[in-house]
DNA sequence: CCTACCGATCGGTAGG
DNA sequence: CCTACCGATCGGTAGG
């Protein structure tokens, strides 16, 4: 049988922090959903035994929980900044939509982790983070339904327009590359006036 | 939504069928996610042992794949039906967004599955799932680019499109109800006309 | 940071 | 359709 010989003599003291941990975590939750990512796993990235992430963690649930209030109360932070109320609906939109938009493109992970494993949170978690995605939910459907209030949109039905666009954001996570020939500003950008399309804001006025 | 009711003494011989194996791993796996679930799980709601299930299937992987082919093939026949080449692009968009939105709208639980656990098939079975994946986004681009040459469409990047109007059906799934004010068809025409208004139609000619 | 170990559960098989 | 059972792996703990 032949040994596995790591040298971890090279330095003394801990040899990862607990935001490596969550950085690992974040990788393996984003490729591999959180039931299908095992400690293990992430302890073999970080080549330490999976006991040891207990000096840096307090459950597996933990990090799960971390990594999607973490997002959610940013992507909470980012709304209210570009939801303007004193600026048009066409402004108001454009502005979170490609603040949404953006965070998609900069934060891959974190987005896929929220889109594909926030139902994973037990208990009250599960009922905050779903209160936070209906709060942002609502924050696009009022602009929507103010701008066809004011004439500036035309849709039929503002809720179907909001969850079409909150999704088309997030699509953004699954094919982003920060090698890809474009910016997540211009990507942001670009979906600011898909949004902007979709809801049938005239375009003489964009 | 459909619950199997099935009085086990009412009537010797086998007291559920392969498909109600496939119908209760469809409701689970599209709420829990495929590893999220435990084939005990499904015995559970079968009202039968977890060994029993070895009657009706080969393994928990083949009933995902089931799941994920069994609605690709579809989808990729419901978009060949659609896109009629000798018709516009606005109207080859609107028929294959309709169908693709409905679909998603009648078949939830497919769609769900689909778009949450199709990186859970293995091997060749990934591989082919992600072909026609591909090839239906590529039929979404490809008629947004005749739309873009011929004047119809005002779009600048006809892949952050086509992304877009996938995605944003896909969403369809997370919260049409079947007892809700929308049918599965005003659903997909209202989407037929918001992705129509993304790629910039213009509107006096829809 | 490690080794040693825990009870629980996993997908799946044997055999009737 | 069942009971009995398998090896593997799960998240997590004890103790150093």
């Amino acid at each position: 049988m032949a040994e596995v010989h790591i040298d971890r003599r090279s330095a003394p003291g801990p040899s990862v922090s607990s935001s490596d941990v969550l950085d690992a975590a974040l990788t393996l939750f984003a490729e591999r959903g959180y039931h299908g990512t095992s400690l293990k796993q992430v302890a073999d990235r970080l080549h330490i035994r999976t006991p040891s992430l207990y000096n840096h963690m307090d459950s597996k649930a933990s990090l799960l929980q971390r990594i999607v209030f973490g997002t959610l109360d940013q992507i909470d932070i980012d709304l209210a900044a570009s939801n303007d109320l004193a600026a048009t609906p066409r402004v108001r939109l454009r502005n979170c939509v490609e603040a949404y938009a953006h965070r998609h493109a900069v934060h891959r992970r974190e987005a896929l982790v929220v889109n594909q494993d926030t139902a994973n949170l037990d208990g009250a978690d599960l009922a905050r983070a779903q209160e936070l995605q209906r709060r942002h939910e609502r924050t696009f459907r009022q602009i929507i339904e103010d701008g066809k209030k004011s004439g500036e949109f035309h849709v039929e039905h503002p809720r179907l327009a909001s969850f079409a666009i909150l999704e088309m954001c997030v699509s953004i996570a699954r094919w982003f590359n920060d090698e890809g020939e474009l910016s997540a500003d211009q990507v942001a950008t670009e979906y600011g006036i898909l949004a902007l399309n979709l809801v049938g804001a005239s375009s003489d006025l964009r």
